[in-house]
DNA sequence: TGGCTACATATAGAGAGCCTACATGTAGAC
DNA sequence: GTCTACATGTAGGCTCTCTATATGTAGCCA
């Protein structure tokens, strides 16, 4: 997966691996290998950051907890994450509708 | 549309556009925002850089030509170019596939 | 004891591409 | 004489993703 195309959609992806459940940072990149069928291999040094810039948005809440000796940060999804997440979702859907289109023009 | 949106898909548009017929840089953002049903407003400082770009890839080939007293920088697909299409649409269409399984699993 | 792997978070710096803003010029309409 | 459409181009900035590195715990195995 060409890094750059992911551009932009990190954050939607982000945003809906913790929908339903709070995760922690490594969770939701194992997440993103899951649900991808391993597709999405995303660098730690792409996650954390992005995880604190959602949340410095209001997008994500963050707690510690430590779990078997380790420290984890959990995030979870906020209302305006919620919102953002949607708004997102209908980006992306008019964004593939419109690359298709010019893609392949069925004339 | 958001811009990083288009990161890394750019390439893909632009050599899809000139796949029939040859065109110049202006004609080219005219075509991306007919195709598009007017959703791809493409700046002119993003297109001309990238088609100079995907020249010195070798997936464009430019010639020079004057209409009506205008000089017009006319680029057409190479066959490198054309494998690259090719690439980038299946590249597109696996994409799309894993990013959307991600956005809305089917559980 | 020492080493390896999985788990877990974080930052610095590089790289790339798309954008804004600006510069330049022709043709035609009014 | 001014405005708009046509037409190309560059400089510099911005932001995000990546690579590389650092730090530390827990558990297994020899």
């Amino acid at each position: 997966m060409n890094p750059d195309a992911l551009r932009g959609h990190m954050d939607a992806l982000l945003l809906s691996v913790v929908e339903h459940e709070p995760l922690h940072g490594y969770a939701i990149i194992e997440a993103l290998r899951e649900r991808s069928g391993g597709a999405l291999d995303v660098p730690t040094g792409t996650v954390y950051p992005a995880l604190r810039r959602l949340e410095r948005a209001g997008f994500l809440a963050s707690e510690w907890a430590t779990v078997g000796g380790r420290k984890r940060r959990t995030y979870r999804l906020t209302d305006s994450g919620r919102a953002e997440l949607a708004g997102e979702r209908s980006a992306w859907s008019r964004f593939t509708r419109v690359i298709g289109r010019v893609l392949d023009p069925q004339t």
